[in-house]
DNA sequence: TTTAGCACTCAATGATCGGCAGTGCTAATT
DNA sequence: AATTAGCACTGCCGATCATTGAGTGCTAAA
């Protein structure tokens, strides 16, 4: 039971490769027969089975039973993921598509990322997962104040994230305009760009001397930044099109899939994940790799989004282990690149995975 | 068949409602021998079974199969609803969780329905549905322009629904400040206030004129506007606690799941289903009462969410026919009126629920 | 090194068969 | 007239068992 892949004959290398292929697409296991057939090696049934004996060996392969054909193991995967895998060509129209998702410049990123879930869903025809993850030294960079009713105004706040946020501030007496200008001042002045711990006691009551007698509004002010920056903090996970993890029958069981839909209630674990991942390129966990516990028979494929150097957020796609890596892969990295904004133009290097198909090189 | 609840035997509604309850409780088919167990009638199985055997050809009951107990039929678990249901009293603890959600004062709608999705689920351990039905007629009350970089700035709106949208607005050439004030002036002096179809072309091109040099601002912003109103117009479904229809044996079969799932997509249906319901009382729909085909194995309870004599939005559960309605009902109710905000106070009557369980009143 | 041949294994399928929970009917009882 | 005891009947459920067939490992020959 060595695991050393570097030693893998080239011939076995078609054979893993085939073998992978084909339960990713039938999820059958496969056997020496329907190898003969569909590989154009002149071999007979008995070598293939030879071949695959030593793979299994090799911790490559399981068999389900007995009597029954080959499946990929993780390693099994892991290795077609890394050095067998041919690169998925998106067509013309997947390209299209994916970059539609921020044709239309909205840099709201809220908006950005729920379609990215709908469209990373459709088009793999997997579960998709996208993150906004916690953030911290968020602050408020612009203040506007919103008159709406005497004793009701809006302040709208432009965050770090550049998102907008805004809250209803209902106060027990009336306020005129002039005192909301003196106030979004104040606050330009003194609040916007400070995170939270920098916005000291002090400083508050720098600001209630400065607006005089309408010093009330500081308190309910000061609450609701924080809260917004609390928000925004908290991260996120959502999934789409989780009806699609029904149709793999590896989900067949219950209580599996009713663990991986209560992932969206406890999404902590989740986040960790993300943050502690590989920024740079497109991370595939597979199995028992992922350090979430309900996914240890699913796989998760995600890139974080970057923008400016910061993370901004990750999309990905979870699924059965049997899964397709090469299309998934491709499709996840073009979207996170898209949403970054392709501005930059330096093209990420994909996993490890060789860009042509030609992996049958001769080894050792 | 005659399905006359109104010529029912005071005993065979006790029986009848004995048959509901235990079937919701266990989701085992109810026989003669339990009843007369744990009904504190002086009466043998014999007896009861007559008795049955009369509500079935009445259509309140079915049986599986021949050898197998009654469960509740379409129109039993109907009339059981209108007539036999005892109203469930929110405990304290429930009653204070509800009217947590609009506790501070958080007039955003979209966080509050976050919200109440997740708690109405909790609270029930069924699946929560939340809408927000499409609407007509919506303008933009109140422009606010916040530059951010020289061809950047931000438009901030405030709709006629409560809710603040921005969006970033990206311009060909620098724009000064002096410039954007006049935007906002002339914004909030000719578009505010306007649904889409009174946004004339005149009106555009005065705009235009007002803004001298600068007219190539117009374009995008109306643009945006237009895009704003869309968005909020478009309505919205949102599941909350979909793990938890998993736990009930009713949906064992994966389509089912699936295609209830699948509504998340195809919204369509259910925003009709909720806009033509009534508005005052809780909704309950039960099986194939409901007009989505995909809701035919399932009952749906709903309320609409008034607020100032609009409708705002609804929420609501959706699970199996074999729904502890009483407690879902009293739930989605209590969380209705709480979110419309208990101001007006007058207490909306539940559907035709009798209020204290004393149904068993002499018939004629 | 490859391959043909063959015995072997085991999941999946389908038929058979009591057990059993609950019914409906009839006749006896109140 | 209403209720009940008795009893035969029904049909689901689970266990058992034989059959089938795809796929394997091993051995010996090419």
């Amino acid at each position: 039971m060595k695991d050393n892949g570097e030693k893998l004959t080239p011939r076995r290398r078609l054979i893993l490769k085939a073998i992978v292929e084909a339960y990713i697409e039938s999820g059958e296991p496969v056997g020496s027969k329907f190898l003969t057939q569909n590989l154009e090696l002149g071999l007979s049934p008995a070598t293939i089975r030879n071949e695959m004996s030593a793979l299994e060996d090799m911790g490559f392969l399981t068999q389900p039973h007995t009597s029954a054909g080959r499946i990929p193991s993780e390693a099994g995967y892991r290795f077609y993921v890394n050095s067998l895998m041919r690169r998925y060509d998106l067509t013309q129209k997947e390209r299209s598509e994916l970059s539609g998702v921020t044709e239309n410049k909205i840099a709201e990123l809220d908006k950005v990322l729920e379609r990215a879930t709908k469209l990373i869903s459709e088009l793999t025809n997997y579960t998709s997962v996208v993150v906004k993850p916690r953030q911290t030294g968020i602050t408020v960079r612009h203040f506007k104040v919103v008159p709406l009713t005497p004793n009701i105004f809006l302040l709208v706040m432009l965050t770090s994230t550049e998102t907008v946020k805004s809250k209803h501030i209902h106060v027990g007496f009336d306020v005129d305009n002039a005192t909301l200008e003196k106030l979004e001042l104040a606050l330009n002045l003194h609040i916007a760009g400070k995170t939270p711990s920098e916005i000291t006691l002090p400083l508050i009551m720098e600001m209630e001397q400065y607006l005089g007698e309408s010093e009330a509004l500081v308190n309910p002010i000061i609450k609701s930044i924080y809260e917004t920056i609390s928000e925004q903090d908290t991260g996120e996970l959502r999934f789409g099109g989780v009806n699609r993890l029904l149709e793999y029958p590896e989900y067949g069981d219950r209580e599996q899939v009713k663990d991986l839909l209560g992932m969206l209630d406890n999404k902590d674990d989740f986040l960790d994940l993300i943050s502690n991942s590989d920024k740079d390129r497109v991370n595939v966990l597979i199995g028992s790799e992922n350090a979430v516990d309900v996914t240890h028979n699913s796989t998760l494929v995600f890139k974080t989004v970057q923008k400016d150097g910061k993370t901004i957020g990750a999309i990905g796609v979870i699924g059965p282990c049997r899964m397709d890596y090469s299309r998934v892969i491709a499709t996840v990295e073009e979207l996170a690149q898209s949403i970054a904004g392709a501005a930059g133009g330096t093209s990420v290097p994909l996993t490890n995975a060789l860009p042509d198909g030609r992996n049958e090189e001769k080894d050792n």
